[in-house]
DNA sequence: TTCAGATGAGACATTTTTGTTTCATATGAA
DNA sequence: TTCATATGAAACAAAAATGTCTCATCTGAA
């Protein structure tokens, strides 16, 4: 679909232009404005996508079954797919502030710090970091990670692995 | 400084004006424009700055004093004041392919991955992953850490631990 | 085949951003 | 004070990006 493949190139190219977009994209400008109307339209319908995915992420996860690890691991598996859009977000979240929009990852922001808090409860996940600040280290783990195999750096059938092995375990030696 | 304003308020809003630059820093634009000719320059004064600072950094952690992790702790403390600049640059790396730039970036990559081979060769640091992904990991959770105090998330006193005791432990309870 | 709808290509105006210049004013050192 | 320098303000041109429109062409369904 035209979104996903937009949404995917400004992840690469954050400040391209509509030119750019419409030519990566593989349509004329003239049709990706009459889909979009506008940057501002585009980036909130990419938005829009994003959230979709990411309460299909959350839906498939089944983040309140089994232990909070297992939980995290599903969790962290299932994002691979939407890592891409993820660090996009990540990097443009300054610009907007569409309050809808606020609302929606507010839940699903909800969703993660939950699974924190439910480990810390039973005891198996460390008390000393807070469950908001871990929920935001499993972000940009997320989206490091898409950058790191992005540039090349890491490879991507590694992702589940480098992601819930380093935030679980840490890198200290067991 | 000028130019340190700049890299500051840019960190909060990646794609702003001239204009906007100029005000928020408290100058006329002619005078921004006067000293940084062009959005390009004033991003590449951004970059060297940050990459003088980020030496100074490596300089001041000591990374090849005591154990790894050791090392590792007093890079993360010394880190703190430059991770604002190190997450503007972070979502703005995709844009710019200056190579001189690179090559200095490459340069401090190459010692913050130093870090992590020393810890896996003295047995302090898991070796299933690599340093190259530590390495990416930590900047990420750095500029993360810094994005999660910028938004309230997180408290400024906490900025250590947050990233040294996550990355080094993990969240499994000890 | 015919036709409605979508697309591509291009032209054009508008808006935004940037680059450049001029000049009055402020600031600080000699 | 006097003078060199830097700055702010404003105007202007140039460039870049966007919004809008037209029209030929393509495509798929009837």
């Amino acid at each position: 679909m035209l979104l996903r493949a937009a949404a995917e190139f400004l992840g690469r190219r954050p400040n391209a232009t509509q030119d750019e977009i419409a030519e990566a994209v593989g349509v004329s400008r003239a049709t990706l404005h009459r889909q979009f109307a506008g940057r501002r339209a585009l980036m909130e319908a990419v938005d829009a996508l994003a959230v979709r995915e990411m309460r299909s992420v959350l839906a498939g996860a089944r983040l309140d079954e089994g232990t909070a690890t297992e939980a995290l691991r599903r969790l962290v598996v299932a994002t691979q797919p939407v890592s891409p859009f993820l660090a996009l977000l990540y990097s443009q979240s300054q610009e907007f502030d569409t309050d809808e929009i606020d609302g929606d990852w507010a839940e699903i922001d909800e969703a993660l710090v939950a699974v924190f808090r439910r480990g810390q409860a039973a005891g198996e996940f460390r008390s000393d970091l807070s469950p908001a600040w871990l929920s935001d280290a499993l972000y940009c783990l997320v989206a490091g990670a898409a950058w790191s195999i992005k540039v090349g750096r890491s490879a991507v059938r590694d992702y589940p692995d480098m992601i819930f092995s380093l935030i679980v375990g840490g890198v200290r030696r067991p």
